[in-house]
DNA sequence: GTCTATATTCCGATAGAC
DNA sequence: GTCTATCGGAATATAGAC
């Protein structure tokens, strides 16, 4: 820090808010590092004096985006919790950070889909999330009977469909309900809960 | 082909074809008109002879794949079926388009996304689904102590993101269930039951 | 209808003044 | 560090021969 005020923010955090706005809204092949620059207030030359490419600049951005999105699922499933603990805290985990980071989901999915099929490694950090604990839980909860029988996977898609899907599809739902954005993320604090409930009584015996 | 016998078929579908495979892959902003002329096996010249305009071609690709799309939950939800038939033809009839056209939620989803607000007016031809009689439905059978207290929203989303999130987060469940294309294809085969068993154990009283 | 060649616009990146 | 001006390549679109 020097000796600007308080509330003026650097231009690299400057630009880097632009950034974000800009890809989450048009993707890596649709922005243009003018619309960046425009939205930071600066020049399009500095773009590439603090970052070196438009590839580079992107890559920061996609980086801490997926880092909110994916290794949620790994730390949550790997953890020590018990079986039910985890399904409560991964509705409620998962939403929230939708809730704060609502462009995330559709940009992380939306960038991996274009990208060829061996790409994903690098998101995982070398490895992906070890399901077999929570498998293993699942199963352990179904010999008890107090869980019907159910695929570890078909069960892991619902609840990420549950949490994830209403991000990916704002537009569309504020159309078919009628509501606005405010609305929108209302209902995704409701749905913290409604979600987990649904979830639990969709597994129960 | 190498003669010119029945199954040979003309330019302007070599061209749909090759634009819907370029398009759903990389999207409007990321597609090349160089591309979709090099996967047709023509020159680009000709896009324009047919189409006027990449905006024109990619107009033509989006339609026919939003109609497959989003209307069906129009059909589906407001048909005179039974609350239960509803839950379960809506399940069983999205997985299977989504089967059969695995790229479409992504490829609609992901452009409605880079579009304005106002922008779904023309999507639903001019007039959103009626949810009032499924809404009325929900709300009849929790009367009657059949179906315990839910929110018609949340329900919907939940159905929704059930059905179609597994379609757009493809490549990450490869890697997270370490299965492949085929694999993940026989997973949504089975998914149409096992959705709608999940849905229905969820909301029952 | 289909091609080659070219016009035209756009955009990422750099040079160089301050 | 920040700006203006510009280069050079890429992509859409058109002209015109066959």
């Amino acid at each position: 820090m020097d000796n600007h005020t308080q509330t003026d923010i650097g231009t690299e955090q400057k630009i880097l808010l632009a950034a974000r706005k800009i890809f989450f809204q048009k993707g890596l092949a649709g922005a243009r590092m003018q619309d960046i620059a425009n939205e930071a207030g600066i020049n399009k030359a500095l773009l590439h004096y603090y970052f070196r490419s438009k590839d580079q600049l992107f890559e920061t951005i996609f980086k801490e985006s997926a880092g909110r999105f994916i290794p949620r699922v790994k730390q949550i499933l790997t953890s020590e919790d018990s079986f039910y603990q985890k399904i409560e805290s991964f509705c409620t985990e998962y939403i929230t950070m939708a809730i704060t980071n609502p462009f995330i989901p559709m940009f992380v999915l939306s960038e991996v889909n274009n990208k060829p099929d061996d790409f994903l490694q690098k998101l995982f950090s070398g490895s992906p999330p070890d399901l077999s604990l929570f498998k293993k839980q699942l199963e352990n909860e179904i010999k008890a009977g107090h869980v019907r029988p159910i695929q570890m996977e078909q069960l892991l898609m619902s609840m990420l469909g549950i949490c994830i899907f209403p991000f990916l599809s704002r537009p569309i739902l504020n159309s078919l309900f009628n509501i606005n954005n405010e609305q929108f993320m209302q209902l995704m604090e409701e749905r913290k809960k409604a979600a987990t409930e649904f979830i639990l009584q969709a597994i129960r015996q």
